[in-house]
DNA sequence: GTCTATAGACGGATAGAC
DNA sequence: GTCTATCCGTCTATAGAC
C-alpha cells in the first residue's frame, strides 16, 4: 500500500462529494452539470463516472456519507436518554432535542460542508417523484419508528391519527428551517448576527416544536363524528 | 372582437400555465423541458416562446397568476378581522388562520390545479440563487409587513428579535406541510384518507401553529448576557 | 488513475411557411 | 396563432491514449 497511491484517490472523491454537495445545494441536481461540477472541483470531468459510475450514483453516495451518521446518533442519543430514565417515560422536549441535535451539528459545520449538506437535504424533501425520495425515506424508516414509539410513550394522551400530523409538522418545521433560513430572512427582513448559531437555534426550535406537540387539537364546528 | 379568435389564445395560454404547474411541481423548472411540457398540454412546440417569450416568463407569469390574488386575499382578511375587531388586538389563533386559510383553498382546489400550485411553491421555497426567489420575495414583502404588525399587537410580550423567527417557523410549516405531505406520509407510514381535508388540516395547523407562536422560549446554559 | 476527444441525445429558441 | 424544420449550444457518458 503506497502512500501517494491511496491518497489521491480519496482526495478526489472527497473533493467531488463536497464540490456537489455546495453545487447541487446551490442549483439542484438537473441544475449542477458534471461539467461545472468537476471544474469546480478542480478534478478531471471523466473522475466522476470513474469512481462513482455515474450522476445518479454520485448522488446517492452524497447522501449515504452524511444521512448514515446522522439517523446513527439519533438512535443512539435516544438509546442513551431511555437508559438514563430507566423506565421513566421521556418528556417531549428531550425527545425533539435529540432529533433535531445531529442536524444542528452538522448545520454548525461550515468548513466541512456539513451546512451545504444540511440545506441540500431540506431542499430534497420537497422534491418528488425522483428515485432520490424514495433512497431518503429508505434511510430514514428505522430512525422515524423509533422516534415515533418513543414520542407515543411520551404523550400517551394523543390521539393515534393525531401523531403523525404533529411529526409531520415537526419534521416539516426542520427540514424548512434548515433550508430556507435564508428566503426566509431576505423575505421578513433580518440581520445575520446570529443566524447560524446552533445553540439558540436549538433553544428556539425546542421551545416551538414542543408546544405544538402538546397543543390539543381545537376544533371548528364539525359535520360527523 | 371575433368570437372564435380570442378564445383559443386564452385557452393555449391557460393550457400551458396549468401543465407547466403540473410539471414543474412534479419535476422541478430545469427537469421539465419545453418539448416535454408543451406535448404534455397538446400545444405547439413554439407556443411557450410566442405566448410568453421565454421559459423564464412562463414561470414569472405562473407565479403571478396565483400569489396575486393569494396574498391579496390575506391582507383583505386581515383588514376584514381589524374592522371587526374595532380596536381590539387580534388573536394569535385569527392571524394565522387569515394566513393559512388562502393557502388551504388553493390546496382544495385539485381540479383547477391550484394544489399543484400550493406543491410548486412550497418547492421553491427552499430552491436558492434563482431569480424566481426574488420574484417571490418582493410578491410576498406587503402580505409579511402587514402580518408581523399584526402579530406585534397580538403577542405583545413577544421579544422584537423573537417574533422574526417564530413567523419563519410558522412559515416553514405551513409550506413543508402543503409541498411534503405525501413524502412525510411515504417515509412516515399514513393512509391517504383524509390527507386532503383542508378544514381538518386547518385545524391541526392552527392548534400547533399558535402553541408554538405563543411559547416562551427555554434557554439552555447561556455563555453570556 | 488521469486525461483528451468525441459520440449521441437533448436543451431552448427562432425563422419562415401557412 | 399555429406549425415544421432547424440552428446551435450543452448535456452525460465513454473510448482509448498516456
Amino acid at each position: 500500500m503506497s502512500l501517494r497511491a491511496v491518497k489521491p484517490q480519496h482526495e478526489t472523491r472527497t473533493r467531488i462529494l463536497d464540490t456537489a454537495e455546495e453545487l447541487f445545494m446551490l442549483h439542484g441536481f438537473e441544475g449542477t452539470s458534471m461539467r461545472v461540477l468537476t471544474a469546480s472541483a478542480a478534478v478531471n470531468l471523466a473522475a466522476v463516472n470513474y469512481h462513482f459510475g455515474s450522476k445518479d450514483a454520485l448522488i446517492e453516495a452524497l447522501f449515504r456519507r452524511r444521512l448514515d451518521p446522522m439517523n446513527a446518533a439519533r438512535i443512539a442519543e435516544l438509546d442513551r436518554l431511555e437508559i438514563d430514565a430507566k423506565g421513566r417515560a421521556l418528556s417531549p422536549d428531550e425527545i425533539i432535542r435529540a432529533f433535531i441535535g445531529p442536524s444542528l451539528l452538522l448545520m454548525e459545520d461550515a468548513k466541512g460542508g456539513g451546512r451545504n449538506f444540511i440545506r441540500l437535504l431540506g431542499r430534497t424533501y420537497t422534491e418528488p417523484t425522483k428515485p432520490i425520495r424514495v433512497l431518503i425515506g429508505q434511510l430514514y424508516v428505522p430512525t422515524m419508528a423509533r422516534y415515533k414509539a418513543a414520542l407515543e410513550r411520551a404523550l400517551p394522551h394523543m390521539p393515534g391519527g393525531e401523531l403523525i400530523w404533529r411529526m409531520h409538522f415537526m419534521f416539516g418545521t426542520l427540514a424548512y428551517t434548515l433550508a430556507a433560513t435564508d428566503t426566509v430572512q431576505l423575505i421578513a427582513g433580518c440581520k445575520p448576527e446570529d443566524r447560524y448559531d446552533a445553540r439558540l437555534l436549538e433553544d428556539r426550535l425546542t421551545s416551538f416544536l414542543a408546544a405544538g406537540l402538546n397543543a390539543p387539537l381545537k376544533q371548528t364546528v364539525k359535520k360527523a363524528a
